[in-house]
DNA sequence: ATTGACTCTGGACTTTGGTCCAGGGTCTAT
DNA sequence: ATAGACCCTGGACCAAAGTCCAGAGTCAAT
């Protein structure tokens, strides 16, 4: 019920000002009532509306994808939602198997490096110029 | 010995013409010999510099992080080597135990979501909304 | 009524790692 | 000698997700 304003409700959510105005303008925030003045109001539903957004980032959803998980569930198309849920899972998975190759890369370089001495004899130096593994 | 065009650099390491120039105006690649008509040439040394760059590039680090290896291997710094490899490597994990803790949330949506039905029913739907996690 | 904090708009700017283009010169094979 | 492929430079442009700014108007408290 209570009516904020556009700073207020940045405050809240804990980020700029001006990241509102853009999620407005990139149409994941709706077009707030403005005040006679042109001030914003925004209502309980539009906090609501920026932590969706807000959490749908931390799991790595891009602003992209947060617009069309917002359109299919307005559509109450909840199978297309879980859908899209699954594909971004699909997507972390993967991510992090290639963070665990790279991993591994760095972890046989480190451990086969004295630390000290003739360069030449760092395995880090040399096999950076070797042909790649991927 | 065999000098080689940039095109030829490029083609062999499997990378844009550009990217090479590109490298060259940041300090990675080294400010080559030219013809009396201004074409690089390139010797094998070059080829090996930019294998460098790739592969470290594979291993997640930045270019400006590439420049400070090559320069710390330079000079002859085989423990300042180590020790960026070893941050990056704390890096890497550290990114890895997101995508983990990513990667459980987007699971628990999915497994509560019946993928069907109503939207109030879908957690993803409504948890969306909810305070994050961090 | 004034002050200080707040808000408005439109546009410019940031970062990273390139990619592309135009308008010119060069090289190589025929 | 000429075509076709190659190379040169400088600068413009791209994505993503904001952030910042100037110049103007508004709000709340004193």
């Amino acid at each position: 019920m209570a009516a904020m304003t556009i700073g207020q409700l940045a405050k809240r959510a804990g980020v700029n000002i001006d990241t509102i105005r853009y999620y407005e303008r990139n149409g994941l925030m709706p077009q707030p009532v403005r005040r006679a003045s042109g001030y914003r109001e925004y209502e309980s539903d539009d906090a609501a509306r920026l932590r969706f957004i807000l959490r749908a980032k931390d799991l790595g959803f891009t602003l992209a994808e947060i617009a069309e998980l917002m359109s299919l569930s307005a559509d109450r198309d909840v199978r297309g939602v879980k859908r899209r849920a699954e594909q971004r899972l699909a997507q972390v998975e993967q991510k992090i198997r290639e963070l665990q190759r790279v991993r591994r890369g760095l972890k046989t370089l480190i451990a086969a490096c004295p630390g000290h001495g003739d360069p030449a004899q760092c395995p880090i130096v040399a096999a950076l110029s070797e042909e790649p593994v991927r």
